[in-house]
DNA sequence: AATGAATGAGGGTTCATTCAT
DNA sequence: TATGAATGAACCCTCATTCAT
């Protein structure tokens, strides 16, 4: 019956939300399996069922998150109705510094723990859910694109980790500066990177 | 007062050797002030003669070890004899590079724990021990250097956070590629963050 | 009827099989309920309708598994076709320890739980598939023998503590000697006690 | 200085007055850790500096118990002034019963717990304050005496798991007679084992 | 300055039992 | 009859911190 699954998928999700936020206002070592239930309103055998422990929970969270994220970025870009490769990527980039900007417990988040090997699992493996899959999308817009990298997972990943410890900083601390000063340096790098990269 | 002295300098000392090798061997959340003071074969009360708590430990050997990376990279440029801005920059970095490859422990603890401002402060508030003063180097080769950069500090700034984000990923867990092929379109990149910086 | 009745009894053979298995493996104390269901592939809320607790099937399988063990003994006596009392105490004596030789998981388990008042349980309340009396036969015996006994239950009860403590601490732990060294001394023993207890 | 270690010596048969009121009580399974320390007065992380855990305590416990008890049977039977080993022996073995009689929880909790393996080690390695040692006396009995036996230890083996588990039965449940009907029949079969395992 | 015994709150985890389906 | 999701009390154990010595 359908009622049962209902309920399971509620508690389930009721235990990722209330991780999610948990994780990211009062840090993740700081939060207790006790916190989570309690803000889920559930019993605390009943974390048990869903995941093995707080490291599960927070995986699949990055793994959710970074979907969404990478998800939103795209969509954009499509509607944007962008031709040049150089312009999609800057594009791309602008909506996840936004998206950072307006989140910044998202980025807090994702950029202490999205590792390249998490990225790619979760760009290779997508969700039954989403049927996203970023990278070959990136893979296809090369294609299309007269632009032609030496390597192009390695510009990629390049790219991704400059944008997301540069967040990190920038938006977070504001160091060396804000992020509204650091984007047009930012973009650039980012264009030269590509140049450089080329075949 | 220099036997008091020295044996105070002593206890400090131990206490923090034997919270570094714990923190990069077992990691910092896994390690107990217990397995500090024991390490350092002494008493538990006195930890908090010299230190607040573990993050106040941890800070303390961020700054120091960052001190010393970055001065043996330094010193290696200077005897090195080049004179070109690119080539300096590019030899620090294979020489940071080159340690943390012979140090994946160190590179972990400081990939992980290395924000800007705690950079900046090893920079602006170097140690009673050291004199060195690394961002002062750099804006003295910037000086005698024809190369004129529109925002120094962020170009290194965006240099540094590439190399250690991209360090992190490749020599700990060969993600994309190893810390050998990634080289090459690193320093290819950076190259490029120069000249694209550029007045 | 005979179809759910015999689902029934599939069910609850299944759940006694699986306390069995697993109590003499990893030990009464360390397995769970849930262990218990899941080797037998039932649902948690189906052991309640069989047993009250985890107590409860214990005491069940020590009844069966004893009555398994003593009867095997008994059988064998018979076959060896003998006529002297002492004779066919050493006997079942002695088949009772190959057994628990070969199997010292059921050792374990019997010796730590059978005390004399479920042994005389067994006895005096044979299941329903077993006919089995082992102290009626063993009075029958020495009805017909012509060796008489001051008391026969004390005289039993000695013999057979005697056998299950000494088996307990010879065959598992080899102290204080091995069983095989122990055997010529323990039935000397026996035969002294049933001598020392004749009218 | 002494005032530091009195404390803790008191704090240390706090806990094992209370572990064994307990264990001997309640059971050794449905004693908690919380349950100790609240009797002990202490605080729950202080029991952790004394023992690993409870079963330690166990250990130690029926160490200790073991002791005295066969302590304070040997010197009775010194004042007895006795020559006969075989009188020895059984006086021993009255005296152990009595105590036993007189202390049930005593019998519970050393009869379920004490193995050769165990028992042996109270024997051979006292602890530093207790110059006891049983087995040692034993030896010296037996070379005064004019009995010679074919194998000493196998002897006192047999008989101890005798009286000790026809005890368990007999004075905790009067099965399948109460102890003072057994007496003469167990000391008949002791006389009897000792003549039985003569050289 | 240095010690280390003592604390006790709080951590993660297990599990017998219930009950709506 | 059979299920298995849900419960929440209770478990063991850790550990930062204090303070009398």
């Amino acid at each position: 019956m359908g009622k049962i699954a209902d309920k399971k998928k509620q508690k389930k999700e009721a235990l990722l939300n209330s991780s999610f936020d948990l994780f990211t206002t009062k840090g993740f070592q700081k939060t207790s399996i006790s916190d989570i239930v309690e803000k889920a309103k559930v019993a605390k055998g009943t974390f048990y069922l869903y995941f093995k422990d707080k490291y599960d929970v927070r995986n699949k969270l990055i793994y959710y998150k970074a979907n969404i994220l990478l998800d939103k970025a795209y969509k954009q870009s499509l509607e944007a109705g962008l031709t040049d490769l150089t312009d999609t990527i800057i594009f791309i980039a602008d909506s996840i510094i936004d998206q950072f900007t307006q989140n910044t417990l998202l980025l807090k988040f994702i950029a202490k723990n999205l590792s390249w090997g998490v990225f790619k699992n979760v760009i290779i493996y997508p969700s039954e859910k989403s049927e996203f899959d970023f990278y070959e999308k990136y893979l296809s817009l090369l294609d299309k694109s007269s632009t032609k990298l030496k390597n192009p997972e390695v510009t990629l990943f390049m790219i991704i980790e400059l944008i997301s410890s540069c967040c990190y900083n920038s938006i977070l601390f504001n160091q060396p500066v804000s992020i509204e000063k650091l984007k047009p340096y930012l973009y650039d790098t980012i264009k030269s990177i590509i140049s450089s990269q080329q075949l």
